[in-house]
DNA sequence: AATGAAACCTGACAGC
DNA sequence: TGCTGTCAGGTTTCAT
């Protein structure tokens, strides 16, 4: 399930791959209640040329030349990966993008253009056309950038309020962007704090050290792609190898690496809570 | 106001 | 073999 490390790798692939490239065309392949006006979509898209490709928080944004913008939500899901001209549409492919090769050609660059497949299982992502003002409105809702914001800056995002859970905090891309249950859980096992503090409950060091242990985690996640953990592959196709640095995701029962307590999995915000019950105070 | 839970959706898997 | 039930989870929406 793409997270923050995982939608940063797509992201720079699409961006080395599309920037500057104008959308030939667009084929709807399934017209989910995301994807409700399918002619409105595709006139979005169609002719415009990509400026650049960015992260924020989980979204992938597509940037035109004319301030517009295409906001993707893989959720959990959902995928981008490039296929080739003889590509032949699989049952969960949502839509083919295909894309002008002739200019803006860059010498090491492909001599043909790419071809690009939004795939998605359960159909929950979205791709959504905005103009310039709907796009910074909805990016300003969302909490500070782990890797942009400083360590003080992200403890103090874990303050209020003083009754919430220090997991559920984590999770709200309001107060902090990007972080999903993977690194939730892995980042409060770094920090030895129990999911289920209240923030209250955590002392500034404890959030420093929190905040800390974020960056790492995140940065070190980026530079391997990401975390395979269920369906996630990046725009090559290729699987993200931060699964074997994961300490208590999914080993629930298992011993925990540092001191061979069992792991303990419980479920908190409807969502599998894995942790260390000797470690994690 | 803040928190919790349902809903969205399909595939994988366990159990019978 | 094939059925049923459960689980996976990001975000929105609705209920408490």
């Amino acid at each position: 399930m793409p997270e923050l490390p995982e939608v940063e790798t797509i992201a720079r692939q699409l961006d080395s791959a599309l920037r500057g490239r104008t959308i030939k065309s667009v084929t709807l392949l399934k017209t989910g209640r995301e994807a409700p006006t399918g002619k409105k979509f595709i006139a979005c898209l169609e002719g415009k040329k990509i400026q650049r490709v960015v992260r924020r928080a989980k979204l992938l944004i597509w940037e035109f030349a004319d301030g517009s913008a295409v906001l993707a939500h893989l959720k959990m899901t959902g995928r981008f990966v490039f296929a080739d001209k003889t590509y032949q549409p699989a049952k969960h492919d949502r839509a083919i993008f295909e894309f002008v090769g002739a200019h803006a050609m860059r010498p090491g660059r492909a001599a043909h253009a790419p071809t690009l497949v939004w795939s998605d299982i359960r159909q929950f992502g979205f791709m959504r056309c905005v103009s310039k003002e709907e796009k910074e409105k909805t990016l300003a809702a969302y909490g500070p950038e782990p890797l942009e914001a400083t360590e003080d800056e992200i403890a103090r995002c874990l303050e209020k309020p003083k009754t919430r859970k220090i997991k559920s905090a984590l999770l709200d891309q309001a107060t902090i962007a990007g972080i999903g249950n993977i690194y939730a859980d892995e980042a409060l096992f770094r920090a030895g704090i129990r999911p289920t503090r209240r923030l209250s409950e955590i002392t500034r060091a404890d959030r420093l050290r929190l905040a800390r242990e974020i960056k790492i985690l995140l940065k070190k996640s980026i530079r391997l792609r990401g975390t395979s953990a269920s369906d996630y592959v990046d725009a090559s196709g290729a699987k993200g190898s931060f699964e074997k640095h994961l300490r208590v995701y999914g080993r629930g029962g298992e011993k925990c690496l540092v001191c061979g307590t069992p792991i303990k999995r419980t479920v908190l915000n409807q969502r599998g809570t894995h942790y260390c019950p000797q470690c994690q105070k």
